[in-house]
Parts: structure tokens; C-alpha cells; sequence
RNA sequence: GGCGCCGUGGCCAAGUGGUAAGGCAAGGGUCUGCAAAACCCUGAUCAGCGGUCCAAAUCCGCUCGGCGCCUCCA
């Protein structure tokens, strides 16, 4: 059974079937590097890299670019407005893109071209595009014609009629059809420009990611994916465009849109986040509240086409379930194998004992198998975390249950590493939280032996004090059969 | 005006023709000096109405309620 995607384009899920076998050119929009992003920004790249690293996972070779959009209308405003060049104001929010991306344990992409980066080719697709009659040319800019791109509006479902019908309040009078749009435009007096053979300008807002692609991947790519809001018109006149230019369809084989992320407020109104509404969440204000698997786990336990109000709660409740996965796959304290066996299997005969642990190791073998398989299924159905995730749940309940049962250590190892290794492919590390309190670990492991003693002398009073101060400072210790466990706590 | 999405147990969320995954919360247990963790058990007929079908949460129609795109936007 082959992976399906649903695509924008066909508005249906289709076999993947790559350009090149075993290979896939990925491309995802990236940030207007105007402002820092959001939340919403990093559901997108989030559900993208858990798409990159599945792809893996299935044995594909992926090569994956994301622009960085440094040149535009709003980069050009705070630039003036701040005193500073494109240049500076980019380069601040590309440092802070690729911190936040690295903190939320997004891989990094193979290449991040720059819109600046790319103007001779540009320069060479709108120069293509004027001589077959694609666009044309007016005091130094140079537009797009729509109508004479091969089904403009495939990808929106949308014919130009229909939209033609939408009012649209300024047309410029000096375009052929008020759809048309800019490839390259004439550069007001202060503005960044570049040569042209039209003049000195810079490029429209569409043309650099039909560039961006042509460099980096080549004339036709297997998977462009994006928010669910550049659908119409960016990654629409990018097909126009490229494929318009390279005579080469498609542009790209398959159009993945991540359903928008909403931020609930307690007024009620649940609006898409935007930086232009202003009713964002920055990344770094979630970082500082919540872990990155928490972060992800919540994001991916929702399918990526299905819109989502983000609300701290419901992570704080996907946190409780992440320590869940986290404990099952915590190996057991090291002395745990010597006296493992409960009193009553003093009565049984060795052989016994060891012919059920063979089974329980059997059939949790068998569990993690089934794991496997019901994972690559949810995940080859259009990524269906939220079924994979499930299975998740059920191998971390088949691991502590065997735990409670008293398997070895090497028993629960193999289902183990299973878990984690699923548990990566969505991005999930399932460790403890990074802390600083992480150093306090000698001093911890400490105190746990010391209150052992004072247990053992039936010194509950004072045990109790240590574990109860201990508390107070984040650090919860659990008392299992085989011995005292800690982990640090919010 | 055009295009499109959503409404499933207290909350989050899968399922898209054969009698409802998973998570959180809650209640009851097991274990334990106690606590915690873990494990076990308990709960929904799928916004409403009508229709198609042997059979519908799942298809069709209508109603109500949310939301997105058509303009920069992940």
C-alpha cells in the first residue's frame, strides 16, 4: 500500500509516487521576515518536518527548502521605519527564525534560499515570461497574464469569472485584466532596488518562490506545502508562473496546505492567529511556557487539515499524557533484576518463572510489532497522527504494564526502543525537560538514599519531610517496587 | 456575492456506509507504611429535522451554530 497525500490541487488523496524514485524535492513557504513568528508559523513547519521525517522513516532521500522572504512591501516599511536596511531587519528575524525552529526541534532545512538571493533568476523567468507573451510591460513593472496562463485557478478552485465577481476595489488601470499581477515592479525613490532591463526595481511577491524553486530543485518538484492561506494568490501564480515559464506540469506534483491555527480567547472570539490582526502567540512566549514535545504533541494530536484553537489548557492536558510515553520508556532502576520476582514466585519452579517471562517478552514483542504497523498505517493515510499517536498510547500501557508485572529490564528494552523510535519519527524525544535543576542530580540521588535508609529504620516522618521539601522545589519522587524514581516537575 | 471547512462523551480528538480509536479530567479498584506513578474497571449513537439504503456519525437536502479564503498572511 503506498503512502497518500491529499492534495490542494485534486482536492483528493492520491498515491505518492515521487519524480524520482526514492527521492523527494520538498519545498515549504517560509516566514516574511517582517516580524518574529508565531505559533501559527511553527504548527506549519512542525507538521512539515513530522512530513520530512516520515518520509525517512520510509527509506526516501528528502530534500527540503524553505525560502525566507526578505525582500516585500512590509520588510521595506519597518526597514524605513526603524532607520535599518532590509538587510539588518532580515537577518534579526532569521537568527531568531532558526533558534525557535531548533528549540522546537524542527530539523533544519537543506537549503534556506533568500528572496535577495535569487533576482538574476528572477530577472531571467520574467524576461521568459515577457518573450512568450506571458506578461508584459508598464513604466517598469512587469505583470503577469492571468488569462493567459493555462487553468489559472486550478489549485483554488476558482475561475477568474467567479473571483472577477468579488469586488475588487483598486484596480490599476494600467493592467490588461485587474488579476494580473506583479513579477517585477518599478522601485519608488528610497526603496531597495536592483537593475533591471525594465530599470532599477525589485521583485513582485510571488516571482521569488517560482525562482527559489528553479534553483534549488529544478523545473518540477514532488511536494510544495504551505498554510492553508497562501493557497490563493501565492502558490496559485507560483504555478502560473512556473509552469508558464518551464512549459513543464506540473510545477509541483503534489499541494499539501496545513489547516490554520486559531487562538481561543476568553472573549469568545476564536479568530485565525495573524500577525496582521495582532492576535498572536510568539514562539518564544510559548517556549517559555511549555516544552517542545508538549508543544508538537498537542499540535500533531489534531490532523494537520483540521483547524485548531490553541488553548494552554488542552497543551497542559497533553502534557500529563506526554509523561505517560516518557515513563514507559524509562528503563528500570539497575538493581531492579535481582530482586524483581515477587514472593510468591519463591513457590514456582524456575522453569516456571522463566517460561512466562519468555511469554510476556514474547507478547509484548508482539505488541510493539503491532504498533509498528498500525503507525505506518495511520501515517500512510495523509499522516494520520492523531491514530498514530494512539497507537502510541498502546504500547506505552502494554510497556508499564509488563513492568508491573515484573518483566527484566531487557524484556521491555526491545519495545521500548520501538516506542522511541515512532515517538521520533513525529519529532518527539521524549526526555525529561532540559533543566538547570538537571545538575542537581548527584545531590538528589543523594538525598533518595539516605531517605531509603530512614524507610527502612521506619523513619516515615522524616522520609516523608525529604520527599515533601523535595517537592516544594520541583523534584517528585515515586516509590515503585523497584526502588525510587524522580523526575523533575513543573 | 463566489469558493470551502467545521459541529462526535465534562474537555481535546480519530473514525467518513456495517452497530463509536486515543488523550485529559472524573468515579471505583489493585499495588503501597503513606503519597505518587503505573495498571484494571466505569461513560457518548455522533448539532437538529427530513430523505436514500438491508444498514449512516459516515451519502443527499434543509435548518441552526462556528470558521477560513477571495487583499499581505504559515
Amino acid at each position: 500500500m503506498p503512502l497518500k497525500i491529499y492534495s490542494t490541487l485534486t482536492r483528493q488523496k492520491e498515491d505518492f509516487i515521487p519524480n524520482k524514485p526514492g527521492y523527494v524535492a520538498l519545498y515549504v513557504c517560509g516566514p516574511n521576515l517582517y516580524d518574529p513568528c508565531h505559533v501559527g508559523h511553527a504548527f506549519s513547519y512542525i507538521v512539515f518536518d513530522m512530513v520530512k521525517r516520515y518520509f525517512k522513516f520510509r527509506g526516501y532521500a528528502v530534500r527540503h527548502v524553505q525560502n525566507f522572504t526578505d525582500i516585500e512591501d512590509r520588510i521595506i516599511a519597518k526597514a524605513q521605519k526603524e532607520n535599518k536596511t532590509i538587510q539588518e531587519i532580515a537577518q534579526v528575524y532569521i537568527a531568531r527564525f532558526l533558534d525557535e525552529t531548533d528549540a522546537l526541534n524542527i530539523e533544519r532545512a537543506d537549503a534556506y534560499p533568500r528572496a535577495t538571493g535569487v533576482i538574476p533568476t528572477i530577472i531571467e523567468i520574467a524576461q521568459g515570461l515577457l518573450a512568450q507573451g506571458f506578461a508584459y510591460q508598464v513604466e517598469g513593472d512587469v505583470y503577469f497574464r492571468v488569462r493567459q496562463a493555462d487553468g489559472y485557478g486550478k489549485l483554488a478552485h476558482r475561475s477568474l469569472d467567479q473571483m472577477e465577481a468579488g469586488a475588487r476595489i483598486q484596480v490599476d488601470e494600467r493592467k490588461d485584466d485587474p488579476m494580473d499581477f506583479a513579477l517585477w515592479k518599478a522601485s519608488k525613490p528610497g526603496e531597495p532596488a536592483w537593475d533591471s532591463p525594465w530599470g532599477k526595481g525589485r521583485p513582485g511577491w510571488h516571482i521569488e518562490c517560482s525562482a527559489m524553486n528553479l534553483v534549488e530543485h529544478g523545473d518540477q518538484i514532488d511536494i510544495h506545502g504551505g498554510g492553508h492561506d497562501v493557497i490563493f494568490p501565492h502558490h496559485e501564480n507560483e504555478i502560473a508562473q512556473s509552469e508558464s515559464y518551464t512549459g513543464k506540469k506540473p510545477f509541483a506534483k503534489y499541494w499539501m496546505h496545513n489547516a490554520l491555527l486559531r487562538l481561543a480567547s476568553d472573549t469568545s472570539d476564536e479568530d485565525k492567529m495573524s500577525r496582521h490582526v495582532g492576535n498572536t502567540l510568539w514562539i518564544k512566549d510559548v517556549l517559555a511556557r511549555h516544552t517542545p514535545d508538549e508543544i508538537r504533541l498537542y499540535l500533531l494530536s489534531t490532523h494537520y487539515r483540521t483547524p485548531l484553537a490553541w488553548t494552554d489548557a488542552d497543551v497542559d492536558a497533553m502534557a500529563r499524557g506526554l509523561e505517560r510515553l516518557r515513563a514507559a520508556v524509562v528503563s528500570a532502576p539497575e538493581k531492579a533484576t535481582a530482586d524483581r520476582r515477587p514472593p510468591t514466585a519463591a513457590n514456582l519452579g524456575l522453569n516456571d518463572v522463566d517460561r512466562s517471562e519468555r511469554h510476556a517478552e514474547n507478547a509484548l514483542a508482539q505488541v510493539a510489532q503491532q504498533t509498528r504497523e498500525k503507525f505506518i498505517a495511520a501515517m500512510d493515510d495523509d499522516f494520520g497522527t492523531p491514530q498514530a499517536i494512539a497507537a502510541l498510547y498502546d504500547l506505552a500501557r502494554e510497556i508499564n504494564r509488563a513492568r508491573n508485572e515484573n518483566a527484566a529490564a531487557e524484556a521491555l528494552a526491545p519495545a521500548q526502543a520501538t516506542l522511541r523510535e515512532l515517538a521520533g519519527v513525529l519529532g518527539l524525544t521524549l526526555e525529561e525537560p532540559q533543566s538547570k535543576m538537571m545538575q542537581a542530580a548527584p545531590f538528589i540521588e543523594l538525598l533518595i538514599a539516605i531517605r531509603k535508609e530512614l524507610r527502612a529504620a521506619k523513619q516515615f516522618a522524616l522520609a516523608d519531610k525529604v520527599r515533601d521539601e523535595l517537592a516544594k522545589l520541583g523534584v517528585a519522587l515515586e516509590d515503585g517496587p523497584q526502588g525510587t524514581t524522580w523526575k523533575i516537575v513543573n
